[in-house]
DNA sequence: CATGAATGAGCATTCATTCAT
DNA sequence: AATGAATGAATGCTCATTCAT
């Protein structure tokens, strides 16, 4: 919401076009061989900019990172608001939210993976920000919980909610971040095995 | 198991002791800034060693990286493995073990936290090693699950042992790695709600 | 006199506006940070030019410092000049002239400082016409010091005109650049003292 | 006395060996170019040293600076102390001493051109360093006028005494700052007048 | 075995200047 | 005449690693 990266160029489409450049080139870049083997000038020629025109639209190679890091944040709280439907209870709202969070991180993997790879390399006031959205991400969770709780189709304590909200976040990227140990289960196992899982640990009545 | 880092020293008493100075020093160093902001100097220095006798004991940067996974892995282990008791039944015995992998993780905030923000800049034949032994623990799970399965106290899927195996352990990682949105839960609480979650997600009988 | 600087501009009347303003803006930053760790893009913003207007009144850094260089110099000129009187004889024009180049440094203290600071980052050619401007405020004082050795109100050699000449401009330019040395000195003080010291020097029938 | 430059290297002998190959080559390459526009690669090219090692020796190219206004500094310093005789009266010893700074002056034009021009691109903390020593050699000037006051030789207010030093000084160094100005003056007849002129400022009774 | 000085490739960043619009 | 985005060479400095002593 509110940090924003400063830049030396004015018109505010062609810094949003030319970001856009160096995003692409540098997810590429990082997925490939992380943030610190990344040089700034191979962020540059992969985006089609000098040297010194990526300095125009970002004053450090944190700031690409965070640049990075929001854009696929953005992204992730995108598409999972998008497939989330009016439902008719709480329980199978989430149900659905889980569903769609999991194909949404399947589609990202690398982005995910990512993210949770180097986001430790921003500097504080990036750091938080980054932090304060992947709350908001739990948050959706949490309220589906708390919807559940509230039209009795989950029977969880108050006390449970947020700790279960991070569950389900963090089990569902470990399809991203585990990716190394769960070579043998396909995607379809995975999401219907995770997504019982969590109906269970919830108590929920379908 | 396999891996083992090379050394120019023959003494394998005098490597041990080296070493441990190293691991010490830079599991510190690396915790307060990170791999990348950490300089061998500063190792050298914190290891009361000089710049050229840390590199009889470590062939490079990445040895030391590795040598401090490699340590934090084992001292995790072995905790797991002392407490871990000949109870009655499957169920009883991965509660168990459950809680002390929680209170293991506890102690262990800052080490588990560094090898998952660092472990990716190993070598690959390095993060090999080290994911094969966090599959070793994952595996610890896995064998509780199958032993409830077996005697009826948990009621799971075959196909819904490894992934369950991997939510244990991630869920309780968590209390490391997602400790800035879990700063107003207590310990006992997460052991207490993690504990009945999973006992819930695997339908325990007691 | 001869050195101008090149423009692309036709208009002599604006090149003389925008000159001011690029002139009083360098003078500004040149003063906090010292030419070298000024920025063409500062002189630009300061000025209320944009980048490529900026060289569109100028070619090069140092032209701009040139530019810089002359100004200060013409108006330390004009002003000695303005307050010269046409006095009885040399000696007492000499001390006229020696106050009155005192109260011109006092005022431009800063500026003064500047041009003892920067100069030397000149190219040869603005160089020597920077010089050039330095002796002629010196010849001022050559003529005075002749002056009064033609009408025996002064007691020297001819040997020791230059000489003298010299001596009395850089000790009035002291108050500039030894400033931080005569911290506890009044300028009332340093004025008496001065002009009482060389009028000694030489030997003035008051 | 006080601000020391840090260095890596603990054998002092070597440090004061290699920092003399720095500041010798330092020397010629800021008296040709400028502090500014000399490379620090240049520097120890010129030095004989690596690019790294350079900076095993100094912290920053303003160290190296520092130490090139020091070396300059200390050597005007001990070259005018070696001179000082202990004459019999204020008088001549001030004249002696005015003499023998005109000598270490015309000797070291070009450092003391350099530190003119050059030491206010000094960090603060440095600058006050220098000044401190310029401020010092104005000191031994300011001591031989009170010793001529007190034993009558020389006829001036109290008042006067420390601008007097600062003349006598900025006189001196005069010779290398407006060598450009002085050319057609040889150093003999300089000596003469300068020494006289002051003689008479002071109205030295012999 | 230990030391610590030496190395030099490598890196992020800057900035005077140009030029298409 | 004005604008401001683009350029890219240049620069100060770092640091893992080596090696003579």
């Amino acid at each position: 919401m509110s940090v924003t990266v400063p830049t030396q160029v004015k018109d505010p489409e062609r810094v949003r076009e030319r970001r856009m450049q160096i995003i692409e080139a540098s997810v590429r870049l990082f997925m490939e061989k992380g943030f610190h083997k990344t040089t700034t000038r191979e962020i540059a020629k992969l985006s089609g900019l000098s040297n010194g025109s990526l300095y125009e639209y970002v004053e450090s190679k944190e700031d690409v990172l965070f640049l990075v890091c929001q854009h696929i944040h953005r992204e992730v709280e995108t598409k999972l608001r998008q497939s989330l439907t009016e439902e008719v209870n709480g329980a199978v709202r989430l149900r659905h939210a889980m569903v769609s969070f999991l194909h949404v991180i399947d589609r990202m993997q690398a982005e995910v993976l990512l993210i949770y790879q180097e986001s430790k390399s921003l500097p504080p006031h990036y750091l938080r920000e980054v932090l304060a959205t992947e709350q908001a991400i739990t948050d959706i969770f949490e309220q589906f919980l708390r919807d559940g709780q509230a039209d009795g189709t989950l029977e969880i304590e108050d006390a449970a909610i947020p700790i279960l909200a991070h569950d389900l976040v963090v089990n569902g990227q470990m399809w991203a971040f585990r990716r190394w140990a769960l070579k043998s289960v396909s995607f379809n196992q995975f999401v219907t095995q995770q997504v019982e899982m969590l109906m269970r640990a919830c108590q929920a009545k379908i």
